[in-house]
DNA sequence: ATTGTCTGATTAATCGCTTAATCAGAGATG
DNA sequence: CATCTCTGATTAAGCGATTAATCAGACAAT
């Protein structure tokens, strides 16, 4: 049993009794023919299940409707969404998304590199874990358009980042709407440009007279920060913490303490890990970053650059929304215009 | 400034003043030609960085060195590792992935089907969340080798899998070496053949006496597992839990109550879930699914079955490894051979 | 000297498609 | 009636490689 070749444009043509470039000008609509004979090569065509062949097509056209991928998240917490968002604004316009998951190896990541050029990609997508951690990958040689997503870019590239700033002021705004006064800010470290961004949020928000407790990404921080402000004289009534995990070790300690939440304070989280802020007790309200809508950006800036049509906004800035569960307090839901209207 | 055309194989035999096809034969080891000659042309085609253009070879090759993945995960947690296998298992043998993410929708997933087919993938690899689940997707007509990895596939097709048995068993195994012996097992719903082969695992170890309880994948159950053990005369001095989630509700469950982990009881968990069980206090000891393993399996397998080599072995199943944190005491780290040896 | 065999390279066809150039025929114009 | 202009289609070149077929020259054998 030998396999049936591919249906090409030539079976195409000799079914239709026309030549190859008419069967082409049909399909593509180009060249000068008339309906009849159009309509006649299409359903020839599609009775034949008649697909182009997407390597031949690339070869002549000098582009692949492919744009590579390359990411260095290990575990994957960010970069998912992000190239669910990616792959899915690029499929909408036909195009395909190479793979490469990169290292720490420069050479490696070359090697990464070269492949995806040998194929002709019309772009490249870096995505990162850290906004402010430049992935060690040398791409300034490439001739193909180049966008970094949730990655520092070399300066003067292409890149889309979540709105940290704004994200965590949509927070503490939260808090302060539901009453809270006394609302500290407990986060990740002061070398982070995410925690430093959401600072300036929350600064925002609440004034300068703020108070902002640096510490690292975990649980246990979240732990200690509680026992730290509890061991003072007038504890908060708000917390805004920098992450769901320390969130979650907050409410954690908390609870240990006999502490109601929401009813004497109100926590809110950041990053909307669904794991970790609905397994929270009370689950989580928290801050959500459209990760995969900035993937979506992300393909489209680099489709629309391969066009040509080069974007002056080389920043892409993507907001945050906030995601309303319990830890607050207040509406049960998010807020929502004509709900329940009749 | 308009960007400098691609070096092609053209450019190269000039600069060697030979023929293109004399240029193709000494990079690829074919035809006859004499060493020196040999040498100038590769010479001559590093010296102009000339890259083969893959396009071009796959269109005459008809194969595209290129596997398409296909993945409905959203949450990315069991498809990252392994894409991250089969990403890495084919880069070395010079394959790309094309990555498709697709949803329940059978009509975009036959979409995204056909476009990995039109560009000429050599193989796909379909990759799920359950092992137990089919996708919704049609791969009958499919000419191309598939793999299903971590998903079910249809009756007779290549798939690698998770050895759940064999997890839960050492799992249990080891509780047992710990001088445990009243093991009870808490695991998701009896409905979830992931659930059923860890159980199978545990009697395996344990002996038909077993106690299993079935219930969610979720902290909430582990929590309210404990409660309806510890309501009872005997409770357990083991706890095998059939998920790092479940076994984080057990351990918080069981602090809460006073219960010393692992004083009292010792708790495994299943998944090795980083965030989890490093965060769970104490960290939790769990079994790791060797996911990358399992990906990079199922890209080898591909790759086989695209060359020809039909594999005999429809199934493979990837073994588990213990990952000895401190939920369960005993050795702080897995047991080694020469550990500290002169 | 003629024929035959190797060797090392070249020529040319091909993969499946696009597209510029070409062409045949119909109808309009002088 | 000869010429010009369109129209609707075909022919052929080319994208960048691979590879079967071919070929020129060197050398050995008859």
């Amino acid at each position: 049993m030998k396999k049936p070749d591919r249906v090409t444009i030539k079976d195409v043509a000799e079914a239709a009794g026309v030549s190859t470039a008419t069967v082409s000008n049909a399909l593509n609509g180009t060249g000068r023919l008339t309906d009849e004979k159009r309509e006649a090569i299409v359903a020839a065509a599609e009775r034949l299940r008649f697909r182009p062949n997407v390597m031949a097509q690339a070869l002549i056209k000098k582009r692949s409707f492919t744009v590579g991928l390359l990411t260095d998240d290990i575990y994957g917490r960010f970069s998912f969404p992000v190239m669910k968002g990616i792959s899915e604004a690029l499929a909408e316009q036909g195009v395909s998304v190479l793979l490469s998951t990169i290292d720490d190896d420069p050479t490696r990541g070359r090697m990464h590199v070269d492949a995806l050029l040998d194929r002709q990609v019309d772009g490249l997508i870096v995505s990162g874990r850290r906004a402010d951690l430049h992935i060690p990958l040398d791409l300034l040689g490439v001739d193909v358009p180049v966008v970094y997503a949730l990655t520092a870019s070399p300066s003067g590239h292409a890149h889309v980042v979540v709105d940290d700033c704004n994200g965590s002021y949509e927070a503490t705004r939260w808090l302060h709407k539901l009453g809270r006064r006394r609302i500290v800010h407990v986060t990740g470290p002061e070398t982070h440009l995410a925690a430093r961004s959401r600072v300036d949020g929350y600064r925002q928000a609440i004034g300068e007279s703020g108070r902002v407790m640096y510490g690292v990404w975990s649980e246990l921080w979240g732990h200690d920060a509680v026992a730290a402000l509890w061991a003072e004289d007038a504890p908060p009534d708000g917390i805004s913490c920098g992450s769901d995990q320390i969130a979650r070790g907050v409410i954690d300690a908390l609870r240990e303490r006999g502490v109601k939440v929401p009813t004497d304070v109100s926590v809110v989280g950041f990053d909307n890990w669904e794991v970790v802020a609905e397994a929270t007790r009370p689950p989580l309200t928290t801050i959500d970053m459209n990760l995969k809508e900035l993937g979506k950006q992300a393909g489209l800036m680099v489709l629309a650059m391969s066009r040509g049509e080069i974007e002056p906004d080389v920043e892409r800035r993507v907001r945050c929304s906030l995601v309303v569960r319990q830890s607050c307090g207040g509406a049960s839901s998010p807020p929502r215009d004509a709900l329940g209207g009749a």
